[in-house]
DNA sequence: AAAATAATTTAGTATATACTAAATTATTTA
DNA sequence: TAAATAATTTAGTATATACTAAATTATTTT
């Protein structure tokens, strides 16, 4: 059986491989809060051990073997499932989620997953709007873009928030930039380096480096074609 | 904080001692399903600890002290909450609870444990008929005794039944021996102690030895006091 | 490229929890 | 009560996982 620790390192593997990079030890000790040294202990033993979960060459960081990104899938799967379950079906606040995700993920069955996936109708994305694996560990796509890469006039919709700290997705909440959202850009300023966004009434700004325009992901809504002007 | 096997332990202590009588190490080795050393082993250190969470002395078995034991009702309020909500609000079977709950009780925060209590219109009784502690961790009362202890002409309520074993819970179900089910026992013979039990239609026998008649208890059905009887 | 800095690994240690085999204590039987 | 049996504990070991401090390797800066 897999411990609840090596499901924590494959995760924390997958999410910090974007396009299957290589992780840095360090990297991975900052995302556990763990200590360097206790890295490099773990990830040593999941790369002996039969089946291997990891590759690991001493100074050259970590990959997932397939096996290992099966893992992280059918992890991340449940973690997801299960926010979104506390959300639609416990009324939890999407600030709360992730805590209480991250403990049960290792402790429910694949009956559970079940239930829950066919309670909520099988849905694909989480309250932060983060892509569920489906049953068969695929992911669904995602052309989403930081809010910082958007210029005016662009318009768009919010699809996703990837940060998990609940001051952060509280304050998200309030200005109204939860997934669905529709945006438009109504201003940058180079000097600054600030943008203006409105979403509904408000007309909230953020600086191109805060965390809020990196972690605040969104789709570009573009123009209707020509022909399909609306009369008054 | 207090671990998995910690909880475990005080669960077990608690289960095997009815009336705060001591358990004794191999007893709580069977039914934890380890070897008596490391249960003596396990046992000092929970005595050791501060504060304390049970009284052992060597050769005279364990006691729970009184945080222990409200450690141990907190464990099985979460327990027996889960398998009530896994029944209500999942569709699993009676059957199938018992290993989820296992797991899933050492993971659910307090506020989990709030959410499924409102939502379940705060049970007392789990589908097993067991009693769930209330949330200040006091206990329904229960007056049940064992199907073994009846006799003939005596009615009675089914209202519980002690054993998670699958295979018997199956079983109870199809003889429709259910927590609510109103039974009559219409024979006894004394010569092979066979009690013969009405449900329904059904009339299902057990022997006064038996699993069925020692884990499968009852509420007697008291005659309606005279002046009551019914006109037709 | 040498020096300085940063990242990583090694070595040694600690803790919780389990195990087995042997020793001890308690209980039952003859 | 002595012998036999059963229950319990001790002693020693193993594993997974973390830690700290020191050593090493890699990267960056001068």
């Amino acid at each position: 059986m897999t411990t609840q620790q090596t499901q924590d390192y494959l995760k924390a593997i997958y999410e910090l491989a974007s396009d299957h990079k290589t992780v840095s030890t360090t990297a991975l000790a900052e995302h556990l809060f763990l200590t360097p040294a206790s890295v490099t202990g773990m990830l040593k033993r999941l790369a002996v051990q039969k089946p291997a979960l990891v590759r690991y060459k001493k100074h050259q960081g970590v990959q997932l073997t397939s096996l290992g990104e099966k893992m992280a899938l059918q992890i991340l799967r449940q973690h997801r499932l299960l926010e979104t379950y506390l959300v639609e079906a416990l009324g939890y606040s999407w600030d709360e989620v992730h805590e209480e995700a991250c403990r049960l993920e290792h402790a429910i069955s694949e009956q559970f997953e079940n239930r829950i996936d066919a309670v909520l109708g099988r849905p694909q994305r989480d309250p932060h709007g983060d892509p569920i694996p489906s049953s068969n560990l695929e992911i669904p796509m995602d052309r989403s873009r930081p809010l910082s890469e958007f210029r005016p006039p662009q318009k768009a919709v919010i699809c996703r928030v990837n940060g998990k700290d609940p001051a952060l997705l509280r304050r998200l909440d309030k200005l109204g930039m939860i997934p669905g959202a529709s945006i438009t850009i109504v201003d940058y300023s180079e000097l600054d380096q600030v943008l203006s966004i409105r979403i509904g009434t408000r007309e909230p700004t953020c600086s191109v480096g805060s965390t809020i325009s990196r972690q605040v992901l969104a789709e570009e809504l573009l123009e209707p074609p020509a022909g399909d002007s609306q009369p008054s």
